[in-house]
DNA sequence: GATGAATGAGACTTCATTCAT
DNA sequence: AATGAATGAAGTCTCATTCAT
């Protein structure tokens, strides 16, 4: 006759799973707490019994978006050691995401807006997700300090390493949001493989081996 | 014996003026018309005197918006001759934009924002936006294609320097959106420069000149 | 060097003139002062150099379209003598105005719904309403008395005929309503020749020779 | 355990009684959401718990008032079976449907109205007006064709019925609009008698008995 | 006298949030 | 714990009317 503790745990991850649904393919605005309560099969105010807010449910849901991405890249990058293929792994990403199966994702675009509008639920919160955005960034560091320690990468890059993590997130973001807005113009893989083909150009030792990563033989 | 004759398309244009300046700050949703009323010095109804809509309003914003752009980069570009020069207006561009000066600046944002959102304005107008950011993509295009017929970029780019010119677009999109959004670990300046280092290094042909742009020599 | 005196009650006709037009094509609510305004040519501002209110130009308006009911009903009842041909005349009054060709004129409809509004124009403004129609009462009170002067209808109804002439008006009234309501089952023609068949059988004298008006022969 | 449970269709049906109120006193422009929020005891949000819009509320009044008008001439019609007797019903329903008690009854102006207003919430629903009266036609003919059968009415007149119908409703409305509109010259249960008795002395076969319902006596 | 321009009041509608059960 | 029901604040848009020229 104990009390359903554990119970209460799963629910907030259901309904953070289902927010997470919703505010992807709706965006914020549009995200109503009726259709989130809907997509997780409770009533609208039953998710007041586990968020204070509307704009608790939305960061919930953009943590545990974070940490999904982090999750997979993970994963994806312990498959190799080559830190040349473990960057390639990015190309596998953005693909992912730029593709129409999962073209709803809009929590990046959400994110940005949200942190950026006077009245976002994220204004002034970029404690929270630099916290949060930290784990991606630590890994390509990784990555490349793993490289240049290998003599994969140049030495002399690494004091730049975090700036370079940087460019190479923020030059994805706008690839991918050029696609996620539907510009047929856009060819993400040819566009991803060229950045990072030009990156990689520039961070290998010259007499470092030639062996490129899938995909990037053909984007020039 | 005359009425108050006011100029209405300059007034018209002040509107925009103000409104663009609202959008770009609030972004669309929370720019209410009593808002940007405000801002042109006037009654909310009296933009309906001018505009249709709100939707009306945003889209003029948004076209305004894009022939600044426009130029801006063509006035900058016609300054030099070099292509490598003239591509590195770019970060200048970007540099001014990013700058806290202007930091309000949402309007890409929102751009995407509202084509992507089921109820946007923009939703499903990716012709309208396609026919006016054509005129960026445009300006991009004929740097390489000059900088081909120079001899300073390589022929084997030639068919490529559509997906080229949105490479510049998309990058440049995401490295603005990083620092717009408040990330304090990012020196656009850098980033942008380095970005544009590696794609030069990837255009240029082997035997042209090292003379580089101002700003790029330190950017590794 | 005259002021333009007479210009001022010409212009006035033809803003009467025009919100007539507008006013029964549209109803009192759906007519604009702008549509007004445009119907008689002139700006909106215009309209209230010759009028205090919207309100004042519905009534004069209303006033301008009994008079003109009341002439054109005058002049078709001059053609005979004889008071039952008389009162046929309503027939094609009704039938004018029930046609497609004028089946705007919403001026009775609104004239009603003005009067019964708590916040219509003609709330409570039954004293003008009523001196207005006097005169269509009166005329046809007038058919009724001389029909009885001449042996044609019965002397017992001269202490109705106020009464009967309301009972044509209404009776009227209604089948019109539902024939410019776009009842498709409605006949006019013959709802109306079957009312005044019915009417006349019970007015006249029964020694009264059986000639008809036209149109009432076939009625049932 | 159990939240707060309502009838939910005994709550709409009391918001229709609310909004027939309303609408009936004000007409539908007139009729706020506030006013019919505040008629109902609720607040004006509450009633999009229950509608759709507005022109819902008021095609959902409209119905409910038809139906009023069906059962209760249903019920009054059913305690005789002489179809004279029958007819003299719709003389108590018009006097008690213009009595002051019930004065603020424009519903049939109202969906004439709206019917005829290009931008009226009728507009081009003939059908749907035309299913709803159907009933009441029907009734009317229902009584006709079984005079007709007890031999009470002219076998000549069964072609007929359907217009006959038609011209009773069509000229009920009238007498009644004229009176609801405030005529204080029009003595209602006068006119409707006085319609209705030269009606039936048309329609009855020549050797009927004069037997002649309630009321009709006086008439003339 | 005429009118272009401006606007304030008010309408419908949405939705995050609260409350009673 | 769960939720059906209710709502107030706010947003977009309309339009009769006023004002300055």
């Amino acid at each position: 006759m104990s009390p359903a503790i554990v119970d209460k745990d799963k629910k907030r991850q259901d309904l953070i799973e289902a927010a997470l649904a919703v505010f992807s393919k709706l965006g914020y605005a549009a995200a109503s707490m009726d259709k989130i309560g809907e997509a997780a099969g409770v009533g609208k105010s039953t998710i007041y019994e586990y968020f204070e807010s509307k704009t608790d449910v939305f960061i919930a849901a953009f943590e545990a978006w974070i940490d999904q991405i982090c999750h997979r890249m993970t994963n994806l990058m312990s498959k190799t050691s080559d830190p040349i293929e473990k960057l390639s792994v990015i190309t596998t990403l953005a693909t992912e995401t730029g593709s129409s199966e999962t073209s709803g994702n809009r929590m990046y675009l959400e994110m940005v807006d949200q942190m950026h509008d006077e009245t976002g639920v994220l204004y002034h919160q970029w404690n929270l997700v630099d916290g949060k955005t930290a784990d991606i960034r630590r890994i390509l560091t990784d990555v490349l300090l793993e490289g240049i320690s290998t003599g994969v990468f140049k030495a002399t890059i690494a004091r730049d390493v975090e700036q370079i993590g940087l460019n190479i997130m923020g030059c994805l973001d706008g690839l991918l949001f050029n696609t996620l807005l539907g510009n047929k113009h856009f060819n993400l893989k040819w566009q991803v493989d060229f950045y990072l083909r030009n990156l990689i150009a520039a961070l290998r030792t010259s007499h470092a081996p030639e062996k490129e990563p899938g995909g990037l033989k053909d984007a020039s």
